[in-house]
Parts: structure tokens; sequence; C-alpha cells
DNA sequence: GATGAATGAGTGTTCATTCAT
DNA sequence: TATGAATGAACACTCATTCAT
């Protein structure tokens, strides 16, 4: 492995740990067995590691997402698929999502920040996939006629919670997963 | 309004736009309109600022939450009376919710932290309130037969993901309550 | 007891175990039972306190040191009497004599400071008497011959490093008092 | 010279001068010619800055003071060597020696602090010293019979007074160092 | 006499970043 | 690539002191 991958592992680890602004650049070069000039040979700075991870993050989180949008199958299938996927990315990959949906509240409020971008990005994108789906499903009566806009907002929402509460392990149940699911379909399914 | 409540005000505004470690005690100083030592008199220091206003928003919410606890009706307009209160406090008081939710990632990591402290309080009441709604529910016939735990979780984290989207303004609709009531309306009940 | 020997007791006892840097007017003041504000009534500023313990101190001191002046009797007996004084002096004013040998370090390199003053008083006195005391016991007979002024620095440094090692709590024997002065009488006497 | 030698160099002038708490990291580093942050790049803090002075200083000493130990000679004439070094010492190092003698009275206080391990060190190894040259003198007939703890209280009562009042500029002939050892010669000889 | 509220001037310390090599 | 040394700019916090009452 490269010192500079070394350098993102650990700033990961600790972005995640102890938050953006609770992270040291020097804590970072520690970690990761190496001096602090070097990030800043590989990195513009301490903004661009914590960029970079989040990109890499969402990249990664972007290949399953995007998996999706080729899924043949019925509408509850296909938001089935939306639900699980977004289960097992936090199970896969827990310092990402953690830092995606918690290590940077106050770069959140900016709207040029890549945070703030990339969060969108994933809510647009879900936004659409859901609309789709759900128009579809009702179109061919596998769904219960209502609203399109709010039912994805309501969708979005639930994805959104449960990806939080399983990063905070707030959850209290080993079924959620299916639960979610099955709760889903008494929602949608005619 | 006395100096102590502009400290309050001041900084209540500053970590909600910025977080907790954005914001420097003189920048809350100077939005206060007093010098920074006032607020090590009045308070024993940065901490004890954010803690103060982090309780007074959850004294208030709590105050709301626990109005519900005395309800008589059907179950689920009692879990729609959970729902539309969370609506509620989030247009009610913005800032603190934004606070309680978004401006101190890394103390959530800390179970000794307060933050992390009010989050489990919260999280723990209205999982008990759902369970005795779900449970009173299935067994009055008022709703389907459902595993209780992981349907809770669910529920909470409908509202979890519900509350965050309104705060951080990723809602589309301008009807997502009614919308979010009756999806959870067509999930439970027979 | 007055609010004002209230708060020359409490500063007493605190710069005694912390020193006068070490300790604060907020300190002083809640030791004291009383509010800060109140200290600077009474006194124009910490200093003030300080002195105003320092001098209390010596002028107790002085009147033990004075006493000896008009003593009758053997030259040795005389030297004896000023020894055994300052063992007495240490075990009944311990926190005074401890402010004197130690809680202000830096004002002693000040030569106005009442600090360095009362030391070079003291010191002076004590020269004086001693010289006196040998010039007498040589001229009886009763001591040895030896040079005056470099005895009196020796007597003098005794008694100050025996005060020294006293408050400091260094001394290993419980009779360190009576071989002292078997010493110098060793010492000095024919 | 490297500049964190010029930090320390800097520090023990000002300590010496304006004792521990009454210098300033600032000071420092402006009269070492170099940043404040440097201090902290080559030192934990202040303490340490403090602490490693005085380390070296009494390094320095205890070399001086060990070579005393293989010393052959009759029992005077070693006692007599541990007084004239200590003269020595305090002419070669008044900085160090005023260090330890007088500029952190709250230290010495504090049981763990390096300052009172190091003044216990110190009175532990003379302690031992003297009674060894005490006990030999004694049963060698060299020296009359004494009580030998607190004869060996007394004598290092007077090292550590002369140190002081050497120190602190009190002394006031140019001969103390040879009337302070044919003082102790009469008190101790046959 | 006595105090609650307030502050000017610092204090030790931290940290992202850079420079010389 | 890589680093030891160094720093500018800030930061949370403290303290002796004062003011209005």
């Amino acid at each position: 492995m490269t010192k500079k991958e070394n350098i993102l592992q650990a700033a990961a680890r600790l972005f995640a740990r102890q938050g953006f602004d609770g992270t040291t650049t020097l804590q970072i070069a520690s970690e990761a067995g190496v001096t602090e000039p070097l990030i800043y040979y590989h990195f513009t700075g301490k903004d661009e590691v914590f960029t970079s991870i989040l990109k890499a993050g969402f990249d990664k989180y972007w290949v399953r997402i995007k998996a999706l949008e080729n899924l043949s199958g019925g509408a509850f299938s296909r938001v089935e698929k939306l639900i699980s996927t977004h289960f097992s990315v936090v199970d896969e990959m827990p310092a990402e999502a953690f830092l995606i949906i918690s290590a940077c509240p106050a770069k959140l409020n900016d709207p040029d920040h890549l945070c703030r971008k990339i969060v969108e990005k994933q809510q647009k994108w879900i936004s659409g996939y859901l609309r789709r789906c759900i128009k579809d499903g009702i179109a061919s009566g596998e769904f219960v006629p209502m609203p399109i806009a709010p039912t994805v907002d309501t969708l979005s929402a639930l994805i959104n919670g449960t990806m939080r509460r399983r990063v905070l392990r707030l959850e209290q149940s080993k079924t959620t997963k299916e639960a979610c699911i099955a709760f889903c379909k008494r929602a949608l399914c005619a």
C-alpha cells in the first residue's frame, strides 16, 4: 500500500471517529506512519484529504446505486432493491457512511461544498428513481393510487433515517431490514 | 433581555450556522454584544453554552412529546399525533432541531456527553411509545399483524429521516406530512 | 472576626500553600467567605494583601527578636537564645515563616519590594546581634579567637538553613535544636 | 547554537530573574529569538522547559557531588570537601542554583514534582554522606562524641543556608568559606 | 460595607501550513 | 518523495480589577 493510501485510510478512520474538526493533521500523519508535510505533498490540505475520502466513498456508493438503474422487474421489487442496497452499503462501508451522514455538519450548510453537493446529488438520484418506480407502480396497478412527490419524500426520509440509525447504532432489532421492506410493501402495494 | 440570554441566543444562531467547532467564543461574544470573559462569568466554558442551548431546546421538545403520553384514541391516531408533532417541532424550533441533529457529530460518539444522552433518551421514549401503539393496534385488530420491534425501528427511522430532511431543507413537496401519515396508515392499518 | 481579618487569614493560608502567583483573588474571596470586590474595598489589591500578611508576620517575629536585645548573660547564652527563638518561631507561625522564606522568590530580586526589605532588615539585625555577641565573647575570653564578620555570616546561614529545612519539613531528627546549639557551643566557646 | 539551546538559555535567564510564574512563554520566545510555537515543538510546554533546565543544572551539580563519594582521607577533610564544593557550585552556576533554591516555591509543596524530588534526593545524599563522615570521625577519635542524626541535620542546614545566602547575595564577608570550615572544624574535631 | 455583573489585557497552547534540505 | 524545523494566526480560557448599585 502506498503512503498516499495510508494517509487516506488513516484519515478516514479518524474523521469517522472524531469528526473533521476534531481530527488534526498530526494525528492523521501519525496514524498513517508518515510525517505531516507528506500530507501536503499529496494533497492541497486537510480539506482535500477529507474531500478525497468523501468522493471515493461516494463513488463506491454511486456504483452500487447506478447498478439499480437498469433493473427489470416490478415496481415494488425495484423499491425493495433500493432499500436493501442502502442497508448493505452501511454494513459494507460504515466509516464512509458515517462520514457522509455525520462528519461535516457545518459543511452541509455551504451550498458550494462537495459535501452538500454529494448529498444533493444522492437525494436527487434517489428521488428520480423512486418517482419512476411509483409512477410505474401506479400505472400498472401494482401500487395503490397516491400523490407521487410527497411519497417520494417519505420513502427518501425512511431510507435516510434508516441509514442514520444504523450508522449511529441506534437500531434495536436484527430484522429491521425485512420489516422495513414489508412495511413499505403494505404502504405501497394494492 | 439580559446579557446572559444574549449570549445564548447568539451562540444558538452561530452553532446552527457553523457547527460547534466552527464557532469561536469571540464570535459568540461579538454577536451577543458582550466581551468574551462574560461568557465565562455566566458559563463554565464554550461547552456549557452549547449544552445549555441543547438542553433548553430538548426541554421544549420534551414537553411537546410528553403531552402525547396521556392521549386517548385509537392506535393509529396516536402514531399520527407523534408524526405530526415532529413535523411541527421542526417548523417551530428549526435552530434547536438543527443543533440536536447536526451540530455535534463527534459528541454523538461520546457515550457520556449530554448530546448522546439526549438522543438516546429521545429514541428510547419514542420506541416505547411506538411499541405500545403497535401492540394495542394489533391486539384491537386496528393494525395488521406485524413483528413489533423491527416495525418500531422502521417508524423511528421514518420520523428521524423526516426531521433530518426537513431541517436540511431537502424536502421537495409541501404535502409531505399528509403523505407520510397516509403512507403509515396503509402500512399499519388493517 | 471581621471580614477583613477573614480575608487576611484565608490569603495567608493560600499563599503559604500555593505561593503568591498560584493564588487567585477569587480563591481568597471564596476561602474567606466574601466576594472579590470586598478585597478591593479593604486593600488596594492582591499585592497589598500579601504585603499586609508579610508585614504582620514579620512584626510578630520582630517583637520576639527585639526582646533579645536587652538580654543579659554570657555571650553564648545570647547566641543560644537567638537560635532557640528561631526554632520556636517556625513552630509557632509556620504559615508566616513559609511566606517569608518561600512564597515570593521573584520579589526577592526587586530591591524596592517589601519582601526584600524585610529579609534585609532581618539579616541586618541578626548580623548586628551576632557581631556583638561574638565580639563580647572573644573579649571576655568566653569564645575562642575568630574572625568576626565571616563567623557572623556562618551563624546567620545556619539559622537561615535551619528555618528553611524546618519549614519545608526536611528535618529528620527530633533533637536538632539541642544538637545545633551544642554544635555552636563547641565551635565558639573556648 | 541550536534554537532549542537558545530557548533553554533564555528561559534559564528569565526564570532566574522573574521566577516561573513571572515568566511568560512569549518572553522566552522573544529572548531566544524564536517564535512561541517553537517552544511547543521542542518541549511539551512551559513546565517541561523549566524541568529541563532544572534537571540539567541538577545533573551538573550531581556530578560534582558524586565525585566526593570515593574520596579518601580523614573524616573532617571529607566534610570540608563537601562544604567547599557547595561554595564552588554556587559560584560556577549561580542561575541554576537560584532556580533550584528559589524559583518554584509552589512546586516544592507538590510531592510528585521533579522540583521536590530533586531537593529530596539532594538532601538524602548529603545526609548519607555526612552520616558516614561523622560516624567514621567519632569511631577514629578524630571527632568528639556527638549524636549523629541531629548533627547531620545541623550540617545540612548550614550548607543549605550558606548556599541560599550566597545565591541571594546576602553574604557580607569575602572569607565566609574559610570561616565556615573553621567553624565546623572546631565544632566537630577533638 | 458589600456585591453581581462586567472587562482589558493577557496566558499557555494548538494547528494547518510552509520552508529548506 | 520525504522530512525536521519553524511559524502566523488563532483559540479557549483566566485573572486582577472596576463599575453601578
